[in-house]
DNA sequence: CCTCCAGTACGAGTTGAGTCGAACTTAGCA
DNA sequence: TGCTAAGTTCGACTCAACTCGTACTGGAGG
């Protein structure tokens, strides 16, 4: 079994304060396949999002721009859309900015050890 | 390893001897990018040639046509060549046959989990 | 030699995805 | 009221990938 020991922290998540917004729209846990989450990591520039918002920011919601990808803000857009819709970020509107965490207990939940495979990705070169 | 508890007709072994022919190109384990791994499997055809491959047959080389997918040849074709550049298959000539097996060592020592999610994904249809 | 067969190579058609500019929407704020 | 900024939407372009028919190659067996 090589993804026992589980190097992403587990569902970490914050403590909701309820009143959050409410989250844009996302297949749930149990429609989440394979093929399109695996579809949606090969991108190299996904793959960077998807690891840099679960290794440097598990707590906390972050806007597209925190990211510091330099790119237009439509191609931005486009990424996000493709990596929530496949079910692997969570997006909530707050006010302007629209920020976005990974789905870390839906995901180990439904694919365990994906998520270390990500951590454990290194990108080959700046995005 | 998901299919260590796997019994396999003994009438289909192969000459295990040094003489086997040279694998087709391929990539070396330490050129395994994830993201292309993951490219590869996200074509639900491949993943069901990988997972295939991988439940009912790690011990052994099989011909293209073994898999019993209706399609044409020359997307078969396709298919294969795609995964053995990707890394995940390798490929050897036996006369007119070109049989196929999962590189299982190389992709659980790079990609740890990885196979076990392909071994648990469950095909949405018939391909 | 000739035929058969597994699989390749090549090319065309089509589709889908990535990239991006430009215009738009909306919230916050002066 | 109007400005600014975050992010979306739309459309167009490019390019890669999937599909598949057809022609081809190369070994096996008569």
């Amino acid at each position: 079994m090589p993804s026992s020991t589980h190097t992403v922290p587990a569902a970490r998540v914050l403590p909701e304060p309820a009143d959050l917004p409410a989250p844009l729209p996302e297949p749930a846990p149990a429609e989440l396949r394979l093929e399109t989450v695996l579809g949606a990591l090969s991108d190299p520039l996904r793959l960077f999002i998807v690891r840099k918002l679960l290794l440097e920011s598990e707590r906390f919601d972050h806007p597209c721009s925190w990211l510091g990808i330099d790119r237009p803000k439509s191609s931005l857009t486009h990424h996000y859309k493709a990596l929530r819709e496949a079910g692997l970020i969570r997006q909530r509107q707050y006010g302007l900015e629209r920020r976005s965490h990974v789905r870390v207990a839906d995901l180990n939940d439904r694919f365990p050890g994906l998520l270390d495979l990500v951590a454990a990705w290194e990108p080959p070169a700046t995005p």
